[in-house]
DNA sequence: TTGACTCCCATAAAATCCCATGATATCCCT
DNA sequence: AGGGATATCATGGGATTTTATGGGAGTCAA
């Protein structure tokens, strides 16, 4: 699975590193990378081909003339399925770049099931959001006890 | 299951070995040792990977807008997964380190499912505030037999 | 031929592996 | 039960490998 964070560089060839640990998870399953713009924040997210069909399924749920349905087709559009060179470097397309306000620092944020890339200014506030909301609210209550196997 | 308390030394290159006892409790489940910040304290947690793997998919049954997803990503984004050396240590990530204040000491403390990682005065602070709380309102009444599903 | 993209090689820093050691605990034999 | 032999644990440090990154040559298409 995607875990942890790692800050890494975009060159001028929109290059970035994916860290090693995300690489080893997908090629160990034998999966495409496939990037796209989040449906709620203003970052790109990473997920396996496998999971992004999910995604998919999802909205045929959806009453196909729904606004609703007609808004995540458009987002979803805008997906890329990505290559990673010798060294590990996928190219982040440019439109995908614009729509994070990615410049030349990327901020990867595993989440489990996929992954999250930030600006490094908008992950801070996110982060500090997150953050406010443990205070506040206290850690989630999840009954993990319940039976799941 | 992790059990009992035991105080190791952190190393220049943020070097501990786990306690064998936990080291042994993993091997045997062939489990991957996942490190986290915990959401309550100013500690480390460890868990095992399949534990990790069912908040997880805990996220996926809430409603992905909400504060509790939110705040559980977060959580993801936070977490490690770690590898034994020859001799059973682990790396603790520098932001782990951070987190908990940790320098050259640690204290593991077993608390059944996971363990938590302190360092040394926060460990002390906390085990008195408990000797106080058992003190003022007497032993805590547990129900043991509960049915969970 | 120019621009965009891909493949290839180079490198510094960081993570990982490997071997060594003292201290403690465990075993085993008398 | 004593006491030495043996195994295991926690720790230190050096060598090796991997990672992230930069830059250039080759390739394809317009």
């Amino acid at each position: 699975m995607f875990l942890s964070t790692s800050h890494n560089k975009i060159d001028l060839k929109c290059r970035v590193s994916i860290p090693a640990a995300y690489r080893f998870f997908l090629e160990k399953s034998d999966e495409q990378l496939i990037l796209f713009k989040s449906l709620q924040f203003k970052c790109l997210e990473g997920t396996s081909f496998s999971r992004m069909q999910r995604y998919i399924n999802a909205i045929d749920e959806l009453d196909a003339m729904s606004d609703e349905a007609f808004v995540l087709r458009m987002m979803m559009a805008d997906s890329f399925e990505t290559k990673f060179d010798a060294s590990g470097r996928i190219v982040i397309p440019e439109t995908l770049m614009n729509f994070a306000e990615l410049s030349n620092k990327a901020v990867f944020m595993g989440i489990g099931d996929s992954f999250y890339i930030w600006c490094p200014t908008e992950y801070e506030k996110q982060y500090k959001k997150s953050q406010k909301i443990l205070e506040e609210k206290g850690p989630p209550k999840l009954i993990l006890n319940k039976k799941t196997e």
